[in-house]
Order: structure tokens, then C-alpha cells, then sequence
DNA sequence: GGGAATATTCCC
DNA sequence: GGGAATATTCCC
């Protein structure tokens, strides 16, 4: 089930994307390590923690958790804001009787699967969001010339970002046929040398 | 100068946006704030203050505003993130020798003006830097407009006929993956099965 | 200085 | 639960 050891050697963990993003988001790692580390704490009653299976997790009291763990990881110590990313994150609350999370990929032990998830995208729709909140007052004020500029403007930002993601996909695409060829060569030396041996 | 009577009254302020939008946005407020405040301190040295004409501030000691003074007011203490903030309002350094920071719309004792100041769209007003004429103004004749037009047309043609040439390159490049793979696994059988038979 | 990703807030 | 504005971070 795991590949990471072959994405590892072969280098394609996160495709096309920048540095940074080879480990997983702040608010994954955080949200992880906080529960691993609750599991050490001494409360008089739990405030956080796994379920019981580890394919999920519960928030047993909203107020500690707020008051006490929150400002501890984050920048605030509200419980709705860590509910918001939870569900950019694709979060789902999976019980109407209490404070309980899960996400395919955030399981107890497996730290490793949190790269596996990402932020939900808001579209990249074709009009930007100037031009949808105010495009009464647009049409007042930019000539069709100027709307029709602004949208060659748009698409020709999306095309030059497109343009990056497909070269970087060249370089990756280029590093691993090194790596293959690299490897090939090598696996036929050995096989020569254990053919020699054994002649 | 200050329309906030009429603003209120008409509920115009800031037009088309949710009500939260009718006070200045809360980084403003605050600096505005931060700056009134630290004049009633007693520090040994003046951290942060406006200038001798009340038209700008300047941040004496950064390290001393970043540790003592910012996580007052925001949730960080990053002189930088500071900044960003600054610049994201249209704020301009206006000294090479200190830290000082100008907007019109910002000045001692004028804190109605603060609702005039606005975050700066990422959006491109229309064009890019190095196509905007240097006026202000932006009286663009119809002549140059059309250039423009012309020249994004022709950027972006040549965009699209890249991204043919990166896909086909891509294209090219998973077909040898695929090849170099098969071989691959189609030699590692040879050579097992050469050992074998020589076993 | 600013683009863009992520975080936090506010609102529906 | 999520859209969108603002804030903070990261990077060039």
C-alpha cells in the first residue's frame, strides 16, 4: 500500500510543486502531533484523542480544547476556526453526538499519509473575482475593449502558470529516466557479475 | 473631507460588501491605534512614533516594535509580516536612512480617513508593470489600448502554441518512461531465468 | 515590493 | 459546510 519508499528514491513525491510543499501543511501536522501528544497528558478528563479504531478523532470537550490545546498549536483559540480547516481540508464530522473528525488519510501511526492531503481547491474559475462581485458597476465603468483586455489579461496569467507546472512536469519526467537508466545499467552489471559467478 | 455621515446614513460605505466593511479593515485600526497608545508609553527610548508632521510614522527600534509592540496588536511578531501588511495598504517607505511609512490617507488625528485606505487588488488593475503607462492618469488613447490588445493577442497565441510543444514533450517523455520500464522488467526476467538455467 | 499559499475571521 | 475577505507566511 505504501509507496513512499519509491517516491523517495525515484524523487516524485509532490509533483509540480515547490519545496515547501514536500511536507505536509502546518495545520496537518499540527492537528497530528497535538493528538499524539494529548495521549501523553495527564487531564482529569480527556479532551482530545483518537477514536477508538485510530481512523478518526474526537474533540471530547470544545471548551478546553479551545481555552488550553488550540492556543498552544495556533494563532487563536477558537474552536470554529479549526473546524473551517478541518473542512478545507476535507474533513467530514462523522457523529451527530459528538465532536468527531476523520479524513481517509489522518489515521493514528500513520503520519506518513498526511502529505496525501490537500486543501480543497476553489476553482480556478475563468473570471476572477473582481469581475464577478462588482460586474454591474465593470460594465458602468470598463468599455467592452477594456473587460475583453482584462479577460486576456486572465487568461494569459493562467497560461504562463500553466506553462511553469508543464516544464517542471519535463524536469521530473527527465530526472527519472536518468534515475531508470541509472538503474537499469546497474542491475544488468549485477546480473553479469552473478552469471560470472556462477559460470 | 469626511464622508462617514453620509456613508452611514445611505449605507453606501464600501458598496456592494458585507457590513463588517463600514470601519477601516482591522490592520489599519490597529496601527492607527498601536501609534496613539505608544504616545502615552514611558519607554527609556521612543519605539515607534508619527513623524515631526504627523503625515507619516516611523519605526524607531524594529527589534523592540517586533518583540514588544507587535504581538500586542497582531497575531505575530514578524517585523516583516508587518510590512507586507504595509505594502498590501499601499503604504510606501519614504526614508533610505529609517524605518518611516507613508499613506495619504493615514495621518495623526485623522482617524475618519482610515476607511478611505483600501488593500491593494492582487488582481492586476488591468495591465501588467511593464505595460502601464507611467501616468497616473491613465488616459489611454484609443491607438494604445489597441496595441495592447495586440500584444496580449500575440502573447497569448504564443502561450498556447508552447504549451502544444511542452504537452507533445511530456507525451514523449511518459512513452519512454513506459519503454525503459518494460525493458527493464523484460531484463531482470532474462537474466533470472539465465541464472536459471545455469543453476 | 509583491505573488501566492496557507491561516484566521466573518458571514451566509 | 463553505465562499470570500483579511492576515500571516514563504518565497522570488
Amino acid at each position: 500500500m505504501c509507496d513512499d519508499a519509491l517516491e523517495l528514491n525515484l524523487g516524485l513525491g509532490n509533483k509540480g510543486q515547490s519545496p515547501r510543499h514536500r511536507c505536509p501543511p502546518p495545520f496537518l501536522l499540527k492537528t497530528y502531533e497535538l493528538l499524539e501528544e494529548e495521549e501523553k497528558e495527564k487531564h482529569s478528563t480527556k479532551i482530545v484523542s483518537w477514536n477508538s479504531q485510530g481512523n478518526a478523532f474526537v474533540v471530547w470537550s470544545p471548551a478546553e480544547f479551545s481555552d488550553l490545546t488550540l492556543p498552544r498549536y495556533f494563532k487563536h483559540n477558537n474552536f470554529s476556526s479549526f473546524i473551517r480547516q478541518l473542512n478545507t481540508y476535507g474533513f467530514r464530522k462523522i457523529s451527530s453526538k459528538r465532536w468527531e473528525f476523520k479524513h481517509e488519510k489522518f489515521q493514528r501511526g500513520c503520519r506518513h499519509m498526511l502529505i496525501e492531503i490537500s486543501r480543497k481547491k476553489c476553482e480556478p474559475s475563468v473570471f476572477p473575482a473582481y469581475l464577478k462581485s462588482s460586474s454591474e458597476e465593470n460594465a458602468m465603468t470598463c468599455s467592452s475593449e477594456e473587460n475583453n483586455q482584462q479577460l486576456l489579461m486572465e487568461e494569459n496569467k493562467n497560461l504562463k502558470k500553466e506553462r511553469l507546472e508543464l516544464q517542471m512536469q519535463i524536469a521530473e519526467c527527465k530526472a527519472l529516466e536518468m534515475k531508470l537508466l541509472a538503474y537499469l545499467s546497474q542491475s544488468m552489471d549485477n546480473h553479469q557479475n552473478k552469471i560470472r559467478r556462477l559460470c
